[in-house]
Order: structure tokens, then sequence, then C-alpha cells
DNA sequence: GCATTCTTTAACGTATACGCAAATAAATGC
DNA sequence: GCATTTATTTGCGTATACGTTAAAGAATGC
């Protein structure tokens, strides 16, 4: 059993949980509006966990409070795609360069090799969602092997932010092959410590998929996803 | 008379303006705890403005909350120090690289200029706490030319994050001299539309700040301010 | 009819109330 | 005296209450 689900966690964590994952999921759609009150009826509590919930997930950038409006769900335009984009390449690069830098054993990089294979699979089988899944988790471990705590946790509310803009793509983005070869590339770079290579690779392959990401939310005008 | 004056400001508000200043000024000192309820005694408010406060100031990475135990104002290590500089020296490089990409004209950089005026007579007079500001001006600015509003974000919340720990190296740092170097050539270079070199140039300029500050905590020992 | 003022509603911001559980103090047994 | 159990305190988490005020609706004047 899972340390969660054994631990009795707070209304206000719940709230946070549920709403974080109504929004990411899309089940709380970009751009409506909702009353404390509505939220507070919906999850099975008062509106002060409620409200107390809202304003973390203000502070990740998943929604907006306001007078009388109640809480917004904000939308991620092509705009927003770049900016996040971007944190994420300089972010993701230094923790790559780290990794190269830390002289981690094959054992080390275990769920690296496991992801990218993953992502191998899930392109043969054209299983799309399970290659998001596959990629999702490489650069989680990409970003925990760069040891930086912050970094992790800003690069995973920027994750949040564009989690359904990336689903949406998903389906429309042509099959990422080049993508799995940068993924290999970079984890070889690694492998064999050379921290300007894996940086440098981690780097053109996230500018690449900016770059890619927001030709299709423009191209499509799609700007409040 | 200023909006904020003029506007009645929320009670939330407040406390949050109020706690942040004292906390990055020392008044309430690191790795102290504060019951919610002194808070809000001090404060002058009831104890739900102060609780919504907190939240937002510990998603900030001010403080912790912990039952029964009042919220804690988080120390800063050099580990935390490395970490800060580390996203610091990224994100503010692709926001020079980005300033210079703009082609801003000089009326546009009248700030940065001014800013490097600013210090360059706080040298010469040896007045540490108007470099300290110049500088803070200079690296806002800085980033606000690179015009991503995430990133301005993050680099104001690790900013406050250190703003302790720089004040207390700032009488202990040699004088700043080559750091004035530095941020004239990141000008220059944005003036004249070089990205690239105004990207090197800074981060350059960032790693150097990095092993300045995290070396001089080191060397006297100063593992939590 | 349209604009304007007044009324009403309702959502939020904040204070307050209260139960629970953790920490501390007191009491009991040995 | 010391360990262990039992009271007591206290701080938090959450529900609730309530005043304020912005927005919607009704009424009035022209």
């Amino acid at each position: 059993m899972k340390d969660q689900s054994s631990k009795t966690l707070s209304s206000t964590q719940r709230a946070v949980r549920e709403l974080r994952r109504m929004i990411v999921s899309g089940e709380l759609a970009a751009g409506t509006d909702h009353l404390e009150s509505e939220l507070a009826q919906t999850l099975g509590m008062s509106r002060t966990p409620v409200r107390e919930a809202a304003l973390m997930l203000e502070s990740r950038g998943l929604l907006e409070m306001r007078p009388r409006k109640g809480v917004r769900i904000l939308p991620v335009s092509s705009e927003d795609m770049r900016e996040i984009y971007d944190i994420l390449t300089e972010l993701e690069s230094l923790a790559a360069q780290r990794a190269a830098e830390a002289g981690y054993s094959e054992q080390d990089l275990k769920v690296l090799e496991r992801s990218i294979a993953q992502m191998d699979q899930a392109i043969e089988t054209e299983n799309l969602e399970a290659w998001a899944e596959a990629d999702e988790l490489f650069h989680q471990e990409l970003v925990r092997l760069g040891r930086n705590h912050r970094i992790e946790a800003i690069v995973a509310m920027m994750s949040d932010q564009v989690r359904r803009a990336r689903a949406t793509t998903l389906f429309i983005r042509p099959l990422p092959v080049q993508s799995n070869e940068d993924h290999r590339a970079v984890l070889r770079a690694i492998q064999e410590g050379k921290a300007n290579e894996a940086r440098e690779r981690h780097r053109q392959h996230r500018l690449q998929a900016k770059e890619v990401l927001c030709g299709i939310l423009e191209k499509h005008r799609l700007n409040s996803l």
C-alpha cells in the first residue's frame, strides 16, 4: 500500500490533487469559470479548503481567482507554449549537463533506458498515449538526475501547464521518430560523461519540439487550449 | 498617490506583502517558527488571511507550513544557493539572448544603461547597498527585456529566496568591479544584436557570481542564512 | 423606448467557532 | 526516582456565519 492511500490526507490536499487532475485532464475546460461554492459542493467539502487549494493552483499557473467571477481555468496560447518550452529547454538542458557530469552508473540510468525502449515500442505500435507517457517519464527522470529540486519543481509546474495542449497536438503531430533518436543521443552523452554534448543535444531536441508544437497550434489557430 | 495606496487591498494581499518584506529583510529570521495566531495578531487580522498568505509564500519557497509548529522561515544553504544561481544563470542568459534578438532601440535600453551607471558610481563611492540595488535593477530589467512573463516570475521568486544571503555576503565579498565590466559587455552585445554573445557573456557572469558567493558561504560556514 | 437610479441578489473576503489530534503536563504504578 | 499511562492544553484544519460590494434586475423619469 502506498504512503498516500494509507495516510489520511487533508481536505485541502485532496482539493489540490482533484482540481489539478480535473484541470490537466480537461474535465474543467480551459477558459471556463467555476464558483468556489460549486467546486466545494462537487468535492464534498466547505469553501475553505477549496479556496486554499485554488490559491496553490493559482501559484502553479493553472487557474486565476477573480472576485465574483469564480476561478477561471487558464487557457494556454501558442505564445504561452513558447514561453514554457523556452523555460523547459534551458532547465532540462542544464539537467542533462549535470547528469552527464555526475558520472552515473548504468544502473542509475536504467529508468532512462527503459523509457526510451517504451517509446520505441509505442512508436512501432503507433500507441500515442503510451509514447506520451514514456516521453514524460524520460524528461522527468532526466531532470531528477540533474539533482536540482527547484528545477524539478519548476519543470513539473510548466509540464502541468502544457499538458492539455500536448494531449491535443499529440494526435495531429507526425509520429515522433526523430524525437527518440534525440533521446538516445542524450542518454549516450550522459553515459560517456560528455556534459556539453548532453546539454546541446537536449537543447536542440527541445527547440525542435517547440517549433513542431507551436507550429501546429498556430497553423490550426489553436490559441486557447 | 500610488495605485497601491489609493486602492484598498485585501487583508490577504497585505499579509503577503508584509510577511514577504519581513522575511526577505530578516525581520523574521531564517529557521524561526511562528504560529499563525501570532502572525495574525502582529498583522492585526484573523488567521484566515494569514493562512492564505502563508500558503502563497510557501509556494514561493520562502516558508514552510508544519502542523502544530507554525510556519518556518526557510533558511538558505550554499547548496540552495547553487540550485538557485544555476536557474538564474540559465533563464537570465536566455533573456539576454532574446533581448539581443529583439533589436531594441537605445531608448529601450535606457534603464539598463542607467543601472550600469549607478553601479559604477556606487563602486567609486564604495556604497554597497546602492550597488546591490542597481544590480538588482539591471537583472530585473534584463529579464523584462527578454519578454517572457514566466521567466520574470521565476527569477523574481528565486531572487527573493537568496535576497537575505546576498545581503549578508555583500559586505564580505570583494568589490564587484569585474561584475560591471560583464554588465557592459552584455549591454553592448544586446545593442549590437549579437544574441549568442549576449547569452554567453551573461552566462559566464552568472557562473562566476555563483562561485564567488557560494565560495564565501562555504568558506565562512554560512549554511543557514 | 432608452437612460438612470434604486433595489435586490449573490459571491467573496474575513472573522469566528469548534472538533481533533499532537504535544505537553500530571498522575499513577512499580 | 523512573517509566508508563492518563489528563490537559493548544494549534491547526475546516465548517460556518456575516458584512461588503459588485453585478444583475426592477422601477422610475423623460
